[in-house]
RNA sequence: GGAGAGGUACCGAAGUGGUCAUAACGGAGCCGCCUCGAAAGCGGUUAGUCCCCUUAAGGGACACGUGGGUUCGAAUCCCACCCUCUCCGCCA
């Protein structure tokens, strides 16, 4: 949520700010909302005041006097009644509005339409050639039963997966691996529930429009399965005020990951690339104003150390302004080098939500002298486990047919590749 | 799932229709006084959001878990929901 009282004062940059982001809302109403509803909150509190005050007259006022004042303000009640339907359709269409309006992207985040228009910022390592005939991950991971999307068809549908023997054993090593990095330069471990109340998705602002789709939705119990762990992070505190000397206050989670996929009919239907179900290792910042784009490189610096551990070649995309999603003022992500495509594909993803999200969770904190002010919240992913087996499979096959296990994890496995079924 | 108790400030807690929310009382934190220093004691302080006005100052509304209702008036009475705790049942 914006701060309409920013709004108010610069209608032409939040109408910029939209366009960038391909989003259509039409300010001029919510202005026009926002004076009208001003007016009636002003009808309103001044009639309440009215009220207190004849109310604190009634308990000192003699019999006659009291049921002249209780007649008066019975008559005024027949008027507040009205004022208040009208403040009600007024605050409900003022806060429609709100919720529509996308965070403004950062002035530095490049202009673009979408997805095809972001940036390479830069690349890292060789991209993988081989000089024997590589195979696909689904391939190899059907060959050692690492992977198995057939039974996991019959099971539960398309679009999830059993990850079997080393296969599963290397999303340990993954795991413990990542923490171990993490915790190490000050992140604290947090495996938080999967499951949110309706007040609190909406709150990570992942409910609007199209987002919504994307949810897995309980209404027996009317909760939503979390899509990913920012929004069980996120949320924790939710209504609390931090201590500036405490900020930033930086968490890594893991969780498992649930996603309809509604809008992705016929995209990579094959394999795990792109399932319903998979685990994430997360990292989330709480942070002050100041501060959000140091932090934001630093989460980054966070994903291209853990990516260049485990020495997998990749690229990172600076986001241009349609890409970029409601909550997320910036936005940078990293494509893993895969060999059978040829090409990168999407492994990792960081946003400076600044204080979009910390507006609708009343997340606060409280500097030196006292004043209050909106955190600002960052994401960024440590490990899409699934993904990254994906790219470790590919980027190490060997030329006997065997995956080796990349250095930094052979500590955490009992193997040091993988080569028997 | 059944039965009960409860949610008030940083924490504990009183208040059970109006003079009790700038919220009694107790504790904790911070600042100051006292002291060589500390403890004790004393004094101060620890909330906000919105509207009007805006240079300042000021005025008003709301805030007793959340949302409704009853009433001239609700922390207090009624309804729904959320959360916490205790006991029983079930359970990894």
């Amino acid at each position: 949520m914006l701060d309409i009282k920013f709004i108010r004062q610069y209608p032409d940059k939040v109408k910029e700010g939209c366009s960038k982001k391909m989003v259509i809302v039409d300010i001029d109403q919510l202005l026009d909302v926002d004076r009208r509803r001003r007016g009636t909150i002003q009808a309103v509190e001044d009639m309440k005041a009215k009220k207190n005050e004849a109310s604190k007259q009634i308990t000192v006022a003699d019999e006659k006097e009291k049921k002249k004042l209780i007649m008066e303000m019975r008559e005024l009640d027949t008027n507040s009644d009205r004022l208040d339907k009208s403040m009600k359709e007024l605050d409900e269409e003022f806060n429609d509005l709100m919720l529509q309006i996308p965070n403004m992207p950062l002035d530095d985040v490049p202009v673009g339409r979408s997805d095809k228009e972001n940036s390479v910022l830069r690349k890292w390592g060789n991209e993988t050639k081989f000089n024997f005939p590589a195979k696909d991950y689904l391939a190899i991971g059907e060959e050692f039963d690492l992977i198995d999307v057939k039974r996991a068809a019959k099971v539960a549908g398309t679009r999830f997966g059993y990850l079997k023997r080393e296969g599963a054993l290397l999303e340990m090593a993954i795991v413990n691996f990542t923490f171990d990095f993490l915790v190490k330069k000050g992140f604290i471990p947090i495996i938080p529930p999967v499951m949110l109340k309706t007040e609190m998705a909406r709150g990570m602002g992942y409910l609007e429009q199209s987002d919504k789709e994307e949810a897995y939705y309980l209404p027996q119990d009317d909760m939503y399965l979390i899509g990913t762990s920012e929004q069980a992070i996120g949320t924790m505190h939710s209504g609390e005020i931090f201590s500036e000397k405490d900020l930033p206050v930086r968490y890594v989670g893991f969780s498992t990951c649930f996603r309809r996929e509604a809008g992705a009919y016929g995209k990579d239907t094959k394999g795990i690339l792109r399932v319903h179900q998979f685990d994430k290792i997360e990292m989330f910042s709480f942070c002050s104003p100041e501060k959000s784009k140091e932090e934001h490189k630093f989460l980054l610096s966070m994903e291209e150390s853990l990516m260049r551990a485990l020495k997998i070649p990749y690229q990172v995309l600076n986001i241009c302004t349609g890409d970029l999603g409601r909550p997320a003022a910036a936005k940078f992500d990293i494509e893993a080098w895969l060999p059978s495509e040829n090409r990168y594909r999407e492994t990792h993803s960081t946003s400076n939500c600044t204080d979009f999200q910390a507006r609708r969770l009343d997340i606060r904190y409280k500097d030196k002298t006292g004043k209050l002010g909106f955190v600002h919240t960052l994401n960024g992913t440590a490990f899409a486990i699934g993904r990254t087996i994906i790219a470790i499979i590919e980027n190490y096959q060997q030329k006997d047919g065997s995956i080796k296990v990349p250095n930094v994890l052979q500590k955490y496995t009992s193997f040091k590749k993988i080569a028997m079924k």
